[in-house]
DNA sequence: TCTGTATATGCCTTGACAGTTATATAACCA
DNA sequence: TGGTTATATAACTGTCAAGGCATATACAGA
């Protein structure tokens, strides 16, 4: 595991972000709003520091998780030249009608 | 394997999206271009395919793939409301600053 | 029809990771 | 100090995907 791209893989830690997106939480909160085992948060959380996606700030035995959104940045520039090329093709519906078609062709033959 | 982030986290995949970004290419040409063996790229592109991130026009025997970027779209919607937060926190060096003093009070230690 | 070319698919192994349970660590409170 | 709370980690299991090899499929040309 090593960019932010394999650590947004996972729809659980995709959830995590967005809540932590709202405000800090405890890791106690995560388990309580995700339903999942408090183990399995902490290995999330785990591997979201290492990206460099959350950081702690400990507090007594409580420890809030922070959004960091930096490395987000890393796959909006991965995602930049592609922008404009789905914008692009917006209007044009010749993809969409082909694609029906191809797929009457293939299946519809009854 | 549902989503194109799933389909984004193998950095294989990404270096296959960014080819077909050019300009259509036949398996083959990735094969040499990726330097791995065949059905290893076959697979990929049925994965992109999966997702909806290529397509295929067939040619004979021939197959070109060609990047169809709006699946990306997706995630660009998920990032959305991430981009401002990271925009606005470019200016801010605390947290740059605050993590180093963090680190130095724990490893620098001796 | 046979042969070569281009690509896909099936099977197998290996490694990585999600998830669980049990336990360790660390700080607070009585 | 002992007990309790909050979180992390270790050990384990099951699953799934990457990658390799062998083979099937599909088409073209002779």
């Amino acid at each position: 595991m090593v960019t932010a791209f394999e650590a947004l893989a996972d729809p659980t830690r995709r959830r995590i972000l967005d809540l932590l997106r709202e405000r800090p939480r405890l890791v106690g909160e995560l388990v309580d709003l995700l339903q999942i085992s408090q183990p399995l948060v902490s290995k999330h959380l785990r591997v979201l520091r290492e990206v460099g996606l959350v950081r702690v700030r400990q507090d007594a035995q409580r420890r809030w998780y922070e959004l960091r959104p930096e490395p987000l940045a890393e796959i909006n520039t991965w995602l930049e030249p592609y922008r404009q090329l789905w914008e692009a093709r917006y209007d044009r519906l010749e993809d969409v009608l082909q694609e029906l078609q191809e797929e009457e062709r293939k299946h519809g033959k009854t």
